[in-house]
RNA sequence: CGGGAUGUGGCUCAGUCUGGUAGAGCACUUGCUUCGGGAGUAAGGGGUCGGAGGUUCGAAUCCUCUCAUCCCGACCA
C-alpha cells in the first residue's frame, strides 16, 4: 500500500489520556482512536493486524477441528433468565429494551446462545463431537475500563465452545484447544505462560489461562522456578507450615493498647513479630458479616474466601459496617466472644500463643490459642500467596511476575447444559447433558499485549507474524526520478512476491520518515536514497536490533525474501 | 461505587490564585529556500475556554449544579 493514501494519522506527542505503553504507542502510531470510554475505532493499520492476529487464530482453531460460526451480539434476556446469569451477571451485562419493550443484552460472553443452539440442532451422540467458535466484538459494562485497549467494554474476542458426550471426549477436547492456544500464541510471537486458574463466574471445573508476560500486567502469576507449577494469584495454593513443636499454652491475659489498630501498630507497641498476631477482616458475603481470621503478616485473596463461602458476592466490610455487625470498632476486632460466624486462614491452626484483639475499644488478648479460647466453622487457604511462600509441587521457590490475560479455557461440565437442558441421547437411548468446555481468547488484547512485550524508546517493535506490513520502503529523494523509480519498481516486485509491503510515498523529509517507520514497528525498513544516487546500494535495517544490510539494488528483492523466511523460523 | 485529578483550535500545554474580552509549540494552507533521524522563513485559516445557571459594568478566571475523561481501590471468561 501507499503511505499517501492510507489515513496513518501519526502523533508526535503522547496523548493526555494515555498512561500504558502500548495505549500510548497504538494512540501515536495511528493504530486506533478512542469514541468514547473503552471503546474504540480501529484505524487501517490496527486492523491490518488484527486480522493477522485473527488470520492466524481461524488457522489454529480450524487446524483443531473447531468450526466457525457467528452468533448474535443482540440476545434476549429469557435466555440469560434460563441459565440464572441474568441476577447473577450483575451490571457487566448491558441491558436494554427494545421497542416492544423486550428485555434484552448485549452479549458479554456467548455460553447461553450456542447452548442453545445446539440444544436445538443435536439431538444424538452421533452429531458429537463439535467444537464451534466465532470471532466477534463483545461488549462488557466495565466497572473501569483503562489503558486503553487492554481492558476496553468494547472489544473483539474469539469464543469456542465445546460440546462432548463422554468426559473422555470433554478431556481431548480441553487438550485440543490447550493445544491450539500454545500453537497460536507462539505463532503471534509472545513470550506467554499457561496458568491454573480460578474458574469464576463462568462457573465449571477446571481452567487454564494464557498470561502474556509484561511488567504492565494487570494480573499476577505465580511460577515455580524449580519445576512446571504456573498458578494465577486466586488459585495459586498456600501452604501452611506444620507445627514444628507444640508449645505449652500460657494462661489468656488482657492488655491495653489504646489507640492501637493497625498491625504494625500494635506490634511495635507490644514489641512483637506480626507472625505472632492473629488480625480478623470482617466481610460482608451476599449480605451477611464474616470475620476472617489470619497471621498479622497475610492477606486474605477474596476468590478464595469467596470459593469456601460459597458466596456470589464477597467484600470488604466498611469501618461502620463492620461495627454495626460486630459493636466492635475495628482495630480491636478478636475471635474471642465474636458473635457473628468466623472462618480462618490455614496458617492460624499453627499459631500459638498469640495476640488478638478484645472485642473491647483499647484492648487486646494476650496468648490466646484456638480451640482453648475459641473456635471457628471452617478453615481453608485464604490468603494470598508472596514469594515467601513455597510452591505447592515440588516446595520451590516461587517467582511473581506481572501478566496479562490473552486467553482463558474452561472445562466447563454439564453446568450450563444443565440449567438449560441441553441434552442428547446416547447409544443406549438415554438423556444426558451436553458435557461442555468454553475457550476464550481476547483478539485486540494481544495486540495490545504484543505492544507491552515488543517496544523500545522509538516505538513498536512487531513480531513479523503480527506487524501491518513486513516492510516499508522509504523513499528518500523525493525530487529525484531515479529513486523514485527504484523505490516503486522494488515497491512492485515484492507485492509481486506476496510481501506485504508500504512504500513511504509522502512529500516528507527523511527524518520525518525514519521516525514513523520506527515507530509503526514495521520489521524490516529499505531505504531508498543517497547511497543508491552514489552506488546503487540500498540499506535494509532490521527494526528489532537495528543491524543494517547494504546490498546493490537489484538484489534487495532477494535478500528480503531469504530475510523474511528466516524472521519467520 | 469510594478516593484523587483534569477539561482552553486537530495534538501537547500556558493563562485561572490576583476577573478587563484568548496565547505558545506542533499540525494544517500558500510561497521561497532546504532535503539521510521529526527543517528555516514569510503570509494565512481555525478556538466565544466541556455544558447550564448565578455573581459582576465586565467571567476561561469567582460561586452552584451538571457532564465527560484519566489515575488509585473494589471488580474482572
Amino acid at each position: 500500500m501507499l503511505f499517501t493514501k492510507l489515513l496513518i494519522p501519526t502523533l508526535k506527542e503522547n496523548p493526555s489520556e494515555a498512561d500504558v505503553v502500548s495505549h500510548k504507542l497504538l494512540m501515536r502510531a495511528g493504530f486506533i482512536r478512542k469514541l468514547t470510554s473503552g471503546v474504540y475505532s480501529y484505524l487501517p493499520l490496527g486492523l491490518m493486524t488484527l486480522r493477522k492476529i485473527e488470520r492466524i487464530v481461524r488457522e489454529e482453531m480450524n487446524a483443531a477441528g473447531a468450526q466457525e460460526v457467528l452468533l448474535p451480539m443482540v440476545q434476549p434476556a429469557d435466555l440469560w433468565a434460563e441459565s440464572g446469569r441474568l441476577q447473577k451477571y450483575g451490571p457487566e451485562l448491558l441491558r436494554f429494551k427494545d421497542r416492544h419493550g423486550r428485555e434484552s443484552c448485549l452479549g458479554p460472553t456467548h455460553e447461553e446462545v450456542i447452548t442453545d443452539l445446539v440444544r436445538n440442532n443435536i439431538h444424538s451422540y452421533r452429531g458429537l463431537p463439535v467444537n464451534l467458535y466465532q470471532i466477534q466484538t463483545k461488549f462488557r459494562d466495565e466497572i473501569r475500563p483503562r489503558f486503553g485497549l487492554m481492558r476496553g467494554r468494547e472489544f473483539i474476542m474469539k469464543d469456542a465452545y465445546s460440546f462432548d458426550a463422554t468426559e473422555a471426549g470433554a478431556d481431548a477436547a480441553y487438550e485440543a484447544m490447550n493445544k491450539a492456544y500454545h500453537q497460536i500464541f507462539s505463532r503471534c510471537g509472545l513470550q506467554f505462560r499457561a496458568v491454573e486458574a480460578d474458574t469464576g463466574t463462568i462457573g465449571g471445573s477446571f481452567s487454564h489461562e494464557f498470561m502474556v508476560l509484561a511488567d504492565t500486567g494487570e494480573d499476577t502469576i505465580v511460577i515455580c522456578r524449580q519445576c512446571s507449577y504456573a498458578a494465577n494469584l486466586e488459585k495459586a495454593a498456600c501452604s501452611a507450615a506444620p507445627l514444628s513443636e507444640r508449645r505449652e499454652e500460657k494462661p489468656l491475659s488482657k492488655i491495653e493498647t489504646p489507640g492501637k489498630r493497625k498491625v504494625d501498630a500494635v506490634c511495635d507497641f507490644l514489641k512483637i513479630a506480626p507472625q505472632n498476631l492473629l488480625k480478623t477482616m470482617v466481610y460482608i458475603a451476599d449480605g451477611r458479616p464474616v470475620a476472617v481470621l489470619l497471621r498479622g503478616d497475610h492477606e486474605v485473596q477474596t476468590v478464595k474466601l469467596k470459593n469456601m463461602l460459597g458466596a456470589n458476592e464477597v467484600e470488604l466490610a466498611s469501618d461502620q459496617e463492620c461495627f454495626d455487625a460486630t459493636g466492635v470498632p475495628t482495630g480491636y476486632l478478636g475471635p474471642i466472644g465474636l458473635k457473628i460466624p468466623v472462618v480462618a486462614d490455614l496458617t492460624v491452626t499453627t499459631m500459638q500463643n498469640f495476640t488478638t484483639g478484645a472485642n473491647e475499644k483499647n484492648f487486646h488478648y494476650l496468648n490466646a490459642n484456638l480451640g482453648r479460647d475459641f473456635t471457628v466453622e471452617k478453615t481453608a487457604d485464604l490468603r494470598m500467596i508472596t514469594t515467601t511462600d513455597h510452591c505447592p509441587l515440588c516446595g520451590g521457590e516461587l517467582e511473581l511476575p506481572r501478566g496479562i490475560e490473552v486467553g482463558h479455557i474452561f472445562k466447563l461440565g454439564t453446568a450450563y447444559s444443565e440449567a438449560l437442558n441441553a441434552k442428547f441421547l446416547d447409544s443406549n437411548g438415554q438423556e444426558q447433558p451436553f458435557i461442555m468446555g468454553c475457550y476464550g481468547i481476547g483478539v485486540s488484547r494481544v495486540m495490545a499485549a504484543a505492544i507491552e512485550q515488543n517496544h523500545d524508546k522509538d516505538g513498536i517493535v512487531f513480531p513479523l507474524p503480527i506487524a501491518p506490513f513486513q516492510v516499508i520502503i522509504l523513499n528518500l529523494g523525493f525530487t529525484d526520478d531515479a529513486i523514485t523509480t527504484a523505490a516503486t519498481d522494488l515497491y512492485q516486485s515484492l507485492r509481486e512476491k506476496g510481501i506485504d509491503t508500504l512504500l513511504d510515498d509522502r512529500d516528507e523529509r527523511p527524518g520525518s520518515k525514519f521516525k514513523d517507520a520506527d515507530l509503526l514497528g514495521i520489521p524490516f525498513r529499505v531505504t531508498i536514497g543517497k547511497r543508491f544516487s552514489a552506488d546503487g546500494i540500498v540499506e535494509i535495517r532490521d527494526r528489532k536490533h537495528g543491524e543494517i544490510t547494504e546490498v546493490p539494488f537489484a538484489e534487495a528483492r532477494e535478500m528480503l525474501t531469504k530475510m523474511l523466511t528466516e524472521a519467520i523460523i
